[in-house]
This record gives C-alpha cells, structure tokens and sequence, in this order.
RNA sequence: GGCGCCUUCGUCAAGUGGUUAAGACACCGCCCUCUCACGGCGGGUUCAAGGGUUCGAAUCCCUUAGGCGUCACCA
C-alpha cells in the first residue's frame, strides 16, 4: 500500500478564511492520523493576483493553527519546489507531450501561444469520490481547456494534477467546487497513464449575514478569516477545534474539546459530513470559554495582558480569575472592566430591584452605615472585606443580596459586574471605593 | 439556463430497515447564589414535501421543491 500523502494548496491571497483552514486541517489530520506526509504547496500561477508576502502569511497562519506541514516552501521535502511559479519547466514538458500524443493542442492568440486540452465529445467520465461516491459527468460538459496560458504559466486544472502526481499525493482533499472540474483531472490522469488519487470534496463552510440569510464563507459573510478571529481575542486551540467539529464529528463518542493530539487519534474519513456547515459564534463563543475555564489565572493573564496593562501584577492574576469564567474572547475584556477605570454616569434607575426589594431611599439606608465601617478598615484585603461586610449583613438583619445591590451598584453603575462586592472594593482599592460610595450617597439625597 | 452536489431541532450533529430519533450550542423554566458567570435539574423544537417498496422507513427507490457549486488564459 502506498503511503498517505496529502497536500494544502491555496493560491496565495493574503487571506486565510475559516473553509480554507478547515480543508487543511482535515488534510493534515488525516495524514497524521495514517502516519502520512502532510505537503504545502503554493499555487501561484495567477499573476495578476499574486501577493506580496502571501507564502509567509499562510506558513505563519498554519503554524498558529498547529498545523504543520512536512514539506512545503521553508519546510524542504524530496519534491521541491513547492512553489508553482517555480516549475514552469515541468508543466511545459509535460503539456507538449500532450500536444505530441494527441491529446492536447498549441492555440496562436494576440498575447502568444497557448496549450489546450482536446476533450472527448461523447461519453462521460466517471470518477469516485469517498464522500460522494461515484460522479458521473458527460463530456459534452466538458470543454477544451487551457492547459498553458499564453504567459507560459499553467492552469490550476492542470498544473494541479501533475503536481499532485509528482509529488505522489495519494488523497485529495479540497472543496466542493472542484467536483465539476476533476473529470477534466481524470482525463489528464489517463492521457498520462498515472494512477488516480483519491478524491474527497469537502462541503462548504457557510456564514451567516446579519440578515439572516446563509451562504458561503466570504468577506461579507461574517468576515471569518483565521486572522480576524485571533484579532478579536479566541484562542487558535479553540478555534481549530471549533473548525474541526464544522463538518466532522467523532465516531462513537459525543467529545467535543479536542487537543490537536486527540483530533488526531480520532480523525477518520467516515466522520466528515457531506453537507455544509453553518459557521455559529454563539457555539465559537461557549468552546472558546471552556479554553479560558481550563486555563489557570497566570496563563489567562498571559494571553490578556494587554487589554488590562493598568493593573499591577497581583491585580491582573486576580483579574484573570474572576475574568476567565466569563469571557468568551479576550476582546470582551475592555468593556466588561471599563467600569474600574471610569464610573459610567450616575444612573438612579438602578437602585432599584425588585428582588430584593431595593428602592433609591433603602439605598442610602444601607450606604451611609457601610460608608463608615469602610472607611475603619485599613487592612483593605479580599478577607478582611468579607469578613466586615458579612457583619455588617448579619448586624442589619437583611438579606446578603439586599445588601449588596446598592453596594455594587454605587461602585460600578452597573447591574453586572466580573466579580461580587468585596472583589470590586479589592480592585477599586479602599479611596477611590470610599469616594464613589459617598459620591452616590450624595447624589441619592439630591435626587430624593 | 445546462450539468453536478446537498437536505435530521434555530445552529453543529449521531443515526446506514424495527431507537422513547443521541449529544452539544442557543433558547425557556427552576435550584444554587453577592448581580453576571460557574454549577445542578428540567423543558420545547427536528427527519424539506409528495409518492412508492416493505409487516415495518430518517434510513431503499422515484418525483418535486429549496440551497449550494460549476460552466475563465481564477484557483
């Protein structure tokens, strides 16, 4: 049996979206997961779009993702060059000797010479694809394509299949949109008496705009691009995960977090779904929680440094463990701790609450008493905190929550907060926690 | 339009002739609680439609509909 080889060959764009990523990722866990090779190569043979830089953002974007190749442009391999644009020799021997064979033939236009495919006029190709099955396409479907284009450099439908034949891949993994065009591939394999891969095409991943409506993965279509989402603060375990599980799932398991190791171990064929697959951040969001949940308060403070740099060292670690079990992206941080730096405005609606019977005038009941056992604590600890602040509850004979709603609420303005009382008077720090309780004391008595 | 692929809860999905049609996210409710979160418990919602085949169909066949893709010197 001939080794598992596959290969990830995007055209080099400058853009990484989540389909793309997804179609390497399985590529490459597939390999992995048959001890095989896992191959990058760049399909550069379109000029005009060609990216400065491009190679290295896709090897960097990769190597993020963990996924790593054993031979590609920077990582060497028997089969070099991994660059297309780089062996423009090979495909112009090979598309004449089509054209000697009689399968292909020269076409003389304005900007020079180029090569097509003679297809059959009758018949129909058939070809067999994992996912799929047999497809069957006619050949009057087919047409007499470019092989060469008149600048010298190949086509994809052609530089593609004899790369893939060269460089001995023996599974082709990509999307959907290449189904129509492989009978075109098939007939080169047999042109060139080579024995054909095997194929499978992997439905597409699809977004949904704000309206509602679905389709494929683009720009517009929830900009997912693997870049965008490590900009807005997800972790690339979690997001590889998430993509995984968008198209595949385990067989005979209901596991959901996977390291790469274990997406490895449990990677097979049969798991991959044929139909496309609606890209959720609201399940991104919860996956991506469990990896913050899952990580300890240094490493979380790692990872969110800089979207908390104001705070000293000891701060940011307990910042980090009050944040970590409600984030579901680091970009979520700013917003949800805006409150320590700037007090939002002084709003008297929320000194009230129902459940727990909070009026604006019970409110300044329960913060002037509190003001003045605040402002006799010196030893401004998350312990000592509680401690007074559990007295002063079991002195006034109400209830905790009633208690610490204008508490919270003069602190923060703000019905949700990261973290109870005593944690926010910890953050706050005992003067600033003392002028913005008195501050709304006073304005409770103005408004009153 | 031709051709091709696809169709199980709102979303990801398990399921391959006999199941109470898993599980997860989201949603709703309850409990816990110092809000939120976390955690616990519970709930509703699904086999696109119509025909067959069969004792029996989400599973097999046909038709229809819808979605997607493809018809480039782009990949």
């Amino acid at each position: 049996m001939n080794r598992i080889r596959t290969r990830f060959a995007p055209s080099p764009t400058g853009y990484m979206h989540i389909g793309n990523l997804r179609t390497a990722l399985y590529a490459y866990l597939f390999a992995k997961s048959q001890g095989g090779d896992f191959i990058l190569r760049i399909e550069d043979t379109d000029r005009a779009r060609y990216v400065a830089d491009a190679v290295e953002f896709i090897e960097r974007t990769l190597a993020a993702a963990k996924i790593i190749p054993d031979e590609g442009p920077h990582h060497g391999g028997t089969f070099a060059p991994y660059v297309q644009s780089e062996r423009m020799d090979i495909y112009k021997k090979y598309a004449e000797q089509l054209v000697k064979d009689g399968h292909a033939y020269y076409e003389e236009t304005e900007n020079g010479v180029a090569i097509r495919q003679k297809m059959p006029r009758a018949g129909e190709t058939t070809f067999f694809d994992v996912l799929h099955g047999n497809i069957t396409i006619a050949n009057s479907e087919l047409e007499d394509q470019v092989l060469l284009k008149s600048d010298g450099m190949p086509t994809y439908n052609f530089a593609n299949v004899i790369d893939d034949h060269l460089m001995e891949i023996s599974h082709i993994i990509r999307g959907t949109e290449f189904i129509t065009s492989t009978p075109k591939h098939v007939l080169l394999y047999e042109f060139f008496g080579w024995e054909l891969p095997t194929f499978i095409h992997l439905a597409p991943v699809m977004g949904k705009a704000e309206d509602g409506t679905v389709s494929k993965l683009s720009k517009r279509h929830g900009a997912t691009s693997f870049n965008d989402l490590i900009e807005a603060g997800y972790l690339p375990e979690a997001i590889t995960n998430y993509v995984a599980l968008l198209g595949w799932s385990p067989k005979n398991s209901c596991q959901e977090i996977f390291s790469m190791d274990e997406l490895i171990k449990n990677f097979s064929l049969d798991g991959l779904s044929k139909s496309p697959a609606v890209f959720d951040y609201a399940k991104l969001d919860w996956m991506s929680g469990e990896y913050f949940k899952a990580m300890s308060d240094e490493d979380f403070a790692k990872v969110a440094d800089k979207y908390f740099a104001d705070f000293d060292a000891p701060r940011k670690i307990f910042l980090s463990s009050l944040l970590k079990t409600r984030v579901a992206k680091l970009s979520d941080i700013p917003d949800m701790i805006a409150f320590l730096k700037n007090l939002p405005p002084f709003d008297l609606e929320l000194f009230t609450n129902k459940r727990n019977k909070i009026t604006p005038q019970k409110s300044a009941e329960i913060l002037a008493p509190a003001i003045k056992i605040l402002e006799n604590v010196d030893d401004w600890t998350l312990d000592t905190l509680n401690e007074k602040i559990s007295a002063f509850v079991a002195d006034s004979g109400l209830k905790v929550g009633a208690i610490m709603w204008p508490l919270r609420i003069a602190l923060s303005m703000q019905k949700v907060t990261p973290g109870g009382v005593t944690e926010i008077l910890y953050l706050l720090g005992k003067k600033i926690s003392i002028e913005r309780l008195n501050d709304a004391l006073q304005k409770l008595k103005v408004d009153r």
